[in-house]
RNA sequence: GCCCGAGUAGCUCAGUCGGCAGAGCAUCGCAUUCGUAAUGCGCAGGUCAGGAGUUCGAUUCUCCUCUCGGGCUCCA
């Protein structure tokens, strides 16, 4: 998983197999019209126009590899020309896109928006100089380079997916045929890569929600919502509880609002005008129309309105779980990871200018220790700046912004700036979270609203006796319980922290002369809230055990005439191989317990 | 929304070049009462996602719709 090889080789590397790729696939299909096709965090893409529009297929990729295999073995080394423009238009006069490159490379205001639009890095990152890279007589790309000495060194490749894509990343240009491929320096660097895209499919939180019995998407609700069932509902349940609390301890004053609103509140908020496509259509009765929420933040806001604010009354920060309803597109639905209907923890914090830096440190410092609750550690966040499109005053956005780097520098979290990429009424951190496996979730949002509090005219009065306009901070934390929910399960593989699970404990009598006794023990368990089920000897004690450790039940306790007549216990703790008999019973007691109230993430036990 | 692919029992999947639909697990019944990852036997379970068309006959071929998957776009 960790890349021992400099990254800067392996992107070389990538962007070669990306070159002999589309080598490939003009070979195969000549009139082939190339798009682009740079190396990325896992592999490489390239992206293609066929002839006739033509669309690939699983078994058009082996035939690619094929050849790609060919290329590799003729050991075709890659050499730089460097071409003046007019040279350049001359060279891909055959291919429009690249023609369309080359044209914006000459045109120096343009490059910038277009690099950026393109995640061009790889193609072009200097306007004064127009190279291809050739590696045959017959092949050769627009590109920057630099390129790995010859394809024989691309020897560990795989292509894995294709897909439709727009060009220039634009819904309303023409859609493309994109293959994402992957290469390595070692075969078994390939190896590991592909091994680590099963093991990602194992821990599929739609997959392990099946299995554990967790959750279903039933096709007659509609696309984009869940059903929780009773396993799945507990997990949520602490989650959520667990949310409330800390919230509460932190300041956070807890509100409540409904699901649907007349349409007035959402012409206020401007949603009808720039989410209407995200939310559902209306309902009229008794004359008026209605809305379902796809945000709580105009709720938060009336709230806010409710009496006349002093400063001495700020910072006030709104917490609700809510959920809310978004009528997403239909290609972007994700399990649990992107729905229709979702509930988020959401906070809307009003304050004054000045204490603006402040709030947004201790915002990033709360959720850091709520997620570490989690064992979650690895974070990075992105500050996306002001786009082209903005509201507002450019001062405002710039001590906007500078609050929030500067909040960010504090925290000590590895940032990078996504410029342009704000909303259009506000600047925003978001923070990222790398999983056991290594892949990047987008978690939770920071974002800083000048806009809303003018379109509802809040204020309050400052020591000065003069009104003002509060800032108002939009934060969620989990992001939504689902997503969360599922960026937990995918992260744990299914084998959540024991105040999490839905089943903590599962008592197994040898037969059915211990029932009795393990009644007992679930019944002192049950008294401290401890969610336990017993499993009858009406299966062999083997396949009991096996099923429990399949359902990841983090203690299966063993209960037989050893442990009656000397009040103990024999644990399967989940994670270790093999069990520890003759467990005082009180002891086991205090273990769960401190488990749970510790929070640990996997359950340990001291012999 | 767009491109590509998929949908067969509760689950995982086989199968039908167009001719009465198959397995394992789970459920249910009977037997088994067991000290650490699968006890045995039996019963039952299906509008082959839904609709339309072609055909003597469609789960299989064609079209439409729904849902899911991988991408693109979007993600206030």
């Amino acid at each position: 998983m960790v890349q021992l090889l400099d990254d800067n080789k392996l992107l070389e590397l990538r962007h070669s197999a990306a070159h002999i790729m589309a080598q490939a696939v003009l070979k195969l299909f000549p009139g082939t019209k190339l798009g682009i096709g740079p190396a990325i965090e896992d592999g490489f893409y390239y992206d293609f126009l066929l002839p006739d529009n033509k669309s690939l297929t699983q078994e058009d990729l082996l035939q690619i590899e094929k050849e790609m295999g060919k290329i590799v073995k003729s050991d075709q080394p890659f050499t730089k020309e460097v071409l003046t423009f007019e040279g350049a238009l001359e060279m891909f006069k055959t291919q429009p896109f690249k023609l369309e490159i080359i044209r914006s490379l000459n045109n120096d205001s343009q490059t910038e928006s277009l690099n950026r639009d393109l995640d061009l890095e790889q193609e072009i990152d200097d306007v004064t100089d127009i190279s291809i890279y050739r590696n045959a007589d017959s092949f050769f790309d627009l590109c920057k380079g630099p390129h790995v000495k010859s394809t024989s060194q691309v020897k560990a490749f795989k292509l894995l997916k294709v897909a439709g894509a727009y060009w220039r990343g634009n819904e309303h240009n023409q859609q493309m045929q994109r293959i994402y491929g992957t290469a390595f320096f070692a075969e078994k660097d390939l190896a590991e890569y592909l091994n680590r895209l099963e093991e990602a499919e194992k821990r599929d939180h739609r997959k392990l929600g099946n299995d554990l019995d967790l959750f279903h998407f039933p096709s007659e609700i509609g696309a984009g919502l869940v059903l929780f069932h009773p396993k799945g509902a507990r997990v949520r349940l602490q989650l959520e509880n667990f949310s409330r609390e800390r919230h509460l301890k932190s300041g956070y004053e807890p509100v409540w609002t409904p699901h649907v609103s007349k349409q007035e509140l959402f012409e206020t908020s401007g949603h009808l005008g720039f989410y209407k496509d995200n939310m559902f259509p209306s309902m009229e009765r008794e004359g008026s129309t209605y809305y379902l929420k796809p945000m709580s933040c105009p709720f938060h806001v009336l709230i806010y309105k409710s009496s006349l604010r002093s400063y001495k009354e700020l910072p006030l920060r709104l917490f609700e779980l809510a959920t809310v309803y978004r009528f997403e597109r239909s290609g972007v639905l994700h399990g649990l990871a992107r729905l229709r209907a979702l509930t988020q923890d959401d906070s809307h914090i009003f304050c004054t200018k000045e204490q603006l830096e402040q709030e947004i440190c201790s915002i990033i410092d709360f959720m850091l220790e709520v997620l570490q609750t989690f064992g979650l550690t690895e974070f990075e966040a992105d500050l996306s700046t002001r786009p082209d499109k903005f509201l507002g005053d450019v001062k405002d956005w710039d001590f906007v912004t500078e609050s929030l780097e500067s909040a960010l520098k504090k925290s000590n979290i590895p940032y990078r700036i996504a410029e342009g990429e704000g909303a259009f009424y506000a600047p925003k951190i978001d923070i990222h979270l790398r999983d056991a496996i290594g892949r990047k979730w987008q978690l939770s949002t920071v974002q800083v609203d000048f806009q809303e509090p003018q379109k509802f005219d809040i204020e309050y009065i400052g020591k000065d006796n003069a009104r003002h306009r509060p800032y108002m901070i939009h934060r969620a934390l989990f992001g939504s319980t689902e997503r969360f929910l599922a960026i937990l399960l995918e992260h744990f593989s299914g084998a959540l922290p024991t105040w999490l699970c839905p089943v903590q404990v599962s008592v197994l009598p040898v037969n059915s002369n211990h029932e009795d006794y393990a009644l007992k023990i679930k019944a002192e368990l049950s008294s401290k809230d401890i969610s336990t089920e017993i499993r009858f000897a009406d299966m062999p004690l083997g396949a009991r055990i096996r099923n429990a450790k399949l359902e990841k039940i983090p203690y299966i306790l063993v209960v037989g005439d050893s442990d009656i007549k000397n009040r103990t216990v024999g644990i399967n703790l989940r994670g270790s191989k093999d069990p520890i008999r003759d467990i005082d019973l009180d002891r086991f007691f205090n273990i769960v317990e401190s488990d749970i109230v510790d929070k640990l993430v996997e359950p340990k036990i001291q012999v």
